[in-house]
RNA sequence: GACCCUAUCGUCCAGAGGUCUAGGACACUCCCCUUUCACGGGAGUAACACGGGUUCGAAUCCCGUUAGGGUCACCA
């Protein structure tokens, strides 16, 4: 009746949500929202015994802050709980029993079924060829008649209910996306060989199959499988480490797919306008975290000094790090912003800006305090800027330069001692402007507690 | 083992028979900017897996080989 698109993420509650599934759910989702079809959520927990609310918690949460919105599922996209939305609920399918066991029936009656001495039923699959059309694939022609185990054996029937009457996920999966009116199955390509399976049950079954987008892998960097140990395989682990989840986002986008010119960092709803499944790669993508960091830090660059800001609090607050209001703290954040890759490292750059008790750093100290005269210097520099009435970065810049000119020794002699002087360490934003946003005080105050701790 | 998918710089992606002495990005190296670190700017190293065809012409089409991946569950 209608021809509107309907897509769908099927994930199992496993406890986390790795990167490939969210890259299948993404890929779904921009298609569900390139042809303004519905983006469909469905939890297939058949085995109700490991049913765990907070393994699905953790899927609808990394979806959600990828920013993957669902129409019809657990919840919605929007709103917290696991109620549900849709009108082809439940969506969960442990609670979808009664579907199942109708569908059974309709095998059951056509003779495509039978149970086995175990008692477990099992569906007939016919052994002859068969062809169907992949979106990313392309034409696909098997023969499962030749298919056998490693051991040489014929494949056996497909089980669809185990002797204890749960369901297996051949069958669950294909009733399910044909109750929900699934118009296009976008799946891993580890799904690629069931397909001719499914596609069996839904001829046997009497129901037009689906349109099929097997998408590639991905792997890690070194070309090997990504498991769930890998680094940044779980999408809470780029929750966690503070990416800015419309750069994971991107960078997934990208894994498989381009917009077909130069562009690497697009907004979401440029990726949308663009999407086609038939435009995914057909070779499986290595993971780079590398790359992601790189665009995490371009999404960080485009941020403005309050978005910064804020992004920035609840690390510092994490930190232990008391900043006294946003006032005090944009002055300082403006000095590292450029310097970030990822906001949590935020903190480790800006601690000594609310704190006169931090230490210096052994190596910073060798390098630039210890050097002869180094002392010296910083006794000149502190007379020069003691005397000032203004307080101003380029100010600060001319004098220093002006007293080294006088001296006739390199500005250098003064700015690396007196940056490790008022900040413990020899990195750090652009001397004049850091002098300049600490103010007078602290800058006197410091160079004469690191004059008491390292004279003599 | 059988069946299926895939094959362009280390990695991601352009390239859909001539415009390719193969382009962009990450990473790496060097230079400039900056007397710190980073950003930024510039330059450089680096690839069509191999072998056969088809064609006037192939990274692009076909076949084979090799390599990688997937599936062959009472996991999903």
């Amino acid at each position: 009746m209608s021809s509107e698109v309907r897509v769908r993420f099927a994930p199992s509650p496993t406890g986390y949500l790795h990167v490939g599934g969210a890259r299948t759910a993404l890929f779904n989702w921009l298609y569900a929202r390139h042809a303004g079809g519905k983006f469909i959520l469905r939890i297939e927990d058949t085995d109700r015994a490991r049913h765990v609310d907070s393994a699905v918690a953790a899927i609808l949460e990394g979806l959600r802050w990828l920013g993957l919105d669902w129409d019809e599922g657990p919840g919605s996209g929007k709103e917290a709980g696991l109620d549900g939305c849709g009108e082809y609920g439940p969506y969960f399918q442990s609670e979808r029993g009664a579907v199942y066991e109708r569908y059974l029936n309709r095998l059951r009656d056509a003779g495509h079924v039978y149970e086995d001495p175990a008692g477990a039923v099992r569906f007939r699959l016919p052994r002859k060829p068969m062809e169907f059309d992949d979106l990313v694939c392309g034409h696909i022609a098997v023969d499962r008649s030749k298919t056998t185990t490693p051991t040489g054996e014929p494949e056996s029937d497909m089980t669809i209910r185990r002797p204890d009457g749960s369901w297996i996920f051949h069958f669950v999966n294909v009733v399910d996306d044909a109750e929900m009116r699934i118009t296009h199955v976008i799946r891993g390509e580890d799904h690629l060989s069931n397909t001719p399976k499914h596609i069996e049950l839904y001829q046997a079954l009497g129901i037009a199959p689906p349109q099929f987008a097997h998408i590639p892998l991905i792997l890690n960097r070194d070309g090997s499988k990504m498991s769930k140990r890998d680094q940044g395989a779980h999408v809470s682990s780029y929750m966690e480490q503070g990416y800015q989840p419309e750069a994971v986002c991107n960078y997934l986008c990208l894994l498989g797919w381009s917009p077909k010119d130069d562009r690497e960092k697009l907004p979401i709803e440029e990726v949308i306008r663009l999407f086609e499944p038939s435009k995914i790669n057909r070779k499986a993508a290595h993971f780079d975290l590398e790359k992601c960091n790189w665009l995490n830090a371009q999404y960080l660059a485009a941020m403005s000094l309050d978005e910064f800001t804020q992004a920035s609090i609840p690390w510092l607050k994490k930190a232990g790090i008391v900043y006294g209001g946003t006032a005090a703290l944009s002055p300082v954040l403006a000095l590292i912003k450029e310097k970030i890759k990822l906001i949590p490292e935020v903190p480790g750059w800006v601690d000594y800006f609310f704190t006169d008790a931090f230490d210096y750093n052994a190596e910073a100290v060798e390098k630039t305090l210890r050097k002869p005269g180094a002392l010296e210097r910083l006794v000149q520099l502190r007379g020069a800027y003691a005397e000032l009435n203004a307080w101003e970065a380029s100010l600060l810049e001319s004098q220093l330069k002006e007293l080294a000119a006088k001296v006739g020794c390199k500005p250098a002699e003064y700015i690396h001692p007196a940056r490790v002087a008022v900040s413990g360490r020899s990195v750090g934003p652009s001397l004049y402007h850091m002098l300049e946003v600490l103010g007078q005080q602290r800058v006197l105050a410091r160079i004469d507690r690191t004059l008491a701790e390292f004279a003599g």
